[in-house]
DNA sequence: ACACTGTGAGAGAGCGCTCTACGGCGCTCT
DNA sequence: AGAGCGCCGTAGAGCGCTCTCTCACAGTGT
């Protein structure tokens, strides 16, 4: 590869001019004579001249790259941990993330390594990643609560926000939504659409995601008069979410109305009303949670609550940004509201 | 961050031996004496040292890095730029294709920086930043046919693996599938279920994914005494699978056997002939094709023809490697079977 | 006893870039 | 007219690492 061997030397000579003010020039420096300025860039035009970026980083400390991070909470078994990367984005979610999060980072000329912190091994990676200073901060994606990573960030020193509020408390910046408030749209659609006996299928209880959406739920169900809600905890997938369902339908078979903390349960639970010969939204209406893709394709498409994950992963990208450029140096919170769409499963 | 502050120098005067000797004990290069070694480690262990990349790969030329791109054919529109990525990983394929990649990088401590060429100025970002040497090589996905960056890396000498072969004719290495194989396998199956009045929803037909796997069902076919197999051209999406079915139903109303050439398509089908009062797979059988997770949570479940996806992105990942080692100059192709994974739909 | 090989550690020259000094120039101000 | 003050360029010192070259020393053969 005879593309490194041009240096800024080279193109100065080329521009008869010194090393420095090549530099100043790439660098938009604004104190070089514009006519010098054109000499300069018409050599680098001539020669093709791209900098050395390792150069560049050892003497500014800067990568320019960012390290997007999802974590789990410990895969022990090798074949669990070599699908991790699959499971993840299976769910939608993570490649609206991964969306508004290069939008962000492409305007700023940075760029993100995708790196998956499963098992105990693959988390120590990430940390050795950050302090060889191969990235300059790090976005972190829990797949699961009590992920040890953020407190680790945290005791490095390493710039770092979360998606969602991290279970184990660290002073770490995060994005997260108004779960609450979400749980509580669903419950008030349900309501409006004059179903009376509700039920849901909640997330994992231990994820603070799920513990507030059923909190909401279940607040504005006590406000319309209704303290008593039967449950069913499911773990956020398609399966779990039918069997929840499954459970619910044994003890509560009149029941017109369910709200499952995401869609894929939402999913779930369609099918097995579909199976046990309820029509969706005439005999029971479903109200799903994330308006994930499977909520388009669903059948019926589904009414759920949507999160704006694009924007939130934006703003995850540029608070991350201003920790790196020192323009914030406090952990932030930032909560974004959530939105209803309505399809036809209510 | 005073991590950085720690260097080679340190250790070496902590543990009372010159940079060079503890850079060959970071190394690991053999010829240092065991009990020095040990002195040595112990003061790295003591210090917490941590090698600075920059400056290693400002000298080894080397950045342990790849580019791993999606390549678009030019999205003009800049909300459709920004929903690039989220389309992209809507489609399961996707993740699988990271999952090998990364399954195989990490046990080279090598990492993937993600990006996403899908209109000009992001191909040349990718193009910078490879001859910037911030990566070693590229991983090359083409969303579409007549993908303008094979050509261009060639032209770079930037070592490179495209997962399919480019449709522009361009010195690269990729791996692939043999779609035409996979096409007759659909066709055997579906005339072994019996059925006889066959038709297919392709794929884009500029794509020679799309024109093998038609190739090869239409082969099989011949070859059992059937020349003319209606088709409707799909573009690989739901949508545009569910429109070609509504074609065909037209002027094939008895048909009972469908090839669809990849599963979203197929679960398109699905929908159509249910909404036309048709039995899946009573009435007409399904096919679709690369098992991905759609296939699963479709219903019926499909019968499918499974890529090895996860496979072909290892072995891709490792074909880079080769060439940025130098153990491979010539461009290679390397061609995966498929095979059928049988379900509800047929 | 001597040169001869081999082994392991140190010295030092960069890799390509940025950035702080500093110097020369022409201008204004007193 | 001389000092002062921008303004624009240049020189040169690193950033932290690798790697070649050199040298010291011990062990071997004659």
């Amino acid at each position: 590869m005879q593309r490194q061997s041009l240096t800024l030397e080279d193109v100065a000579r080329e521009a008869g001019v010194s090393r420095a003010t090549v530099s100043r020039v790439i660098n938009e420096v604004p104190s070089v004579d514009p006519a010098i300025r054109e000499t300069v860039r018409a050599a680098i035009r001539r020669t093709g001249y791209t900098p050395n970026r390792a150069a560049r980083s050892l003497v500014t400390r800067r990568a320019e790259t960012i390290a997007l991070v999802v974590s789990g909470a410990g895969e022990e078994d090798e074949s669990a941990q070599n699908a991790f990367a699959a499971r993840v984005f299976a769910d939608p979610f993570f490649g609206r993330i991964v969306s508004g999060v290069v939008a962000f980072l492409r305007t700023r000329s940075m760029h993100p390594v995708l790196m998956f912190a499963e098992s105990g091994p693959a988390r120590d990676d990430v940390l050795a990643y950050l302090r060889e200073g191969r990235a300059d901060g790090a976005l972190v994606v829990s797949t699961h609560a009590e992920d040890p990573l953020p407190p680790l960030l945290a005791r490095e020193q390493v710039p770092a926000v979360c998606f969602a509020r991290p279970a184990l408390p660290a002073p770490v910046s995060y994005v997260d939504l108004a779960h609450g408030e979400g749980g509580r749209m669903a419950a008030q659609h349900l309501l409006d659409r004059g179903r009376r006996r509700l039920a849901t299928v909640t997330g994992p209880l231990d994820l603070p995601a799920g513990q507030q959406r059923l909190a909401g739920f279940r607040d504005a169900l006590e406000r319309a008069g209704m303290p008593y809600v039967p449950i069913a905890e499911g773990g956020f997938t398609l399966d779990s979410g039918a069997a929840a369902m499954v459970r619910l339908l044994e003890d509560h078979p009149h029941l017109d109305g369910v709200f499952a903390a995401n869609d894929p349960m939402a999913q779930g639970v369609c099918q097995v009303l579909r199976e046990r010969g309820r029509r969706v939204p005439q005999d029971v209406a479903v109200v799903g949670f994330d308006d994930s893709s499977v909520a388009i394709t669903c059948t019926p498409p589904l009414t759920t609550v949507r999160q704006p994950v694009e924007e939130m992963a934006r703003a995850m990208a540029r608070i991350l940004q201003e920790h790196i450029e020192g323009e914030r140096t406090e952990p932030t919170s930032l909560i974004f509201e959530p939105e209803l769409v309505v399809r036809a499963s209510t």
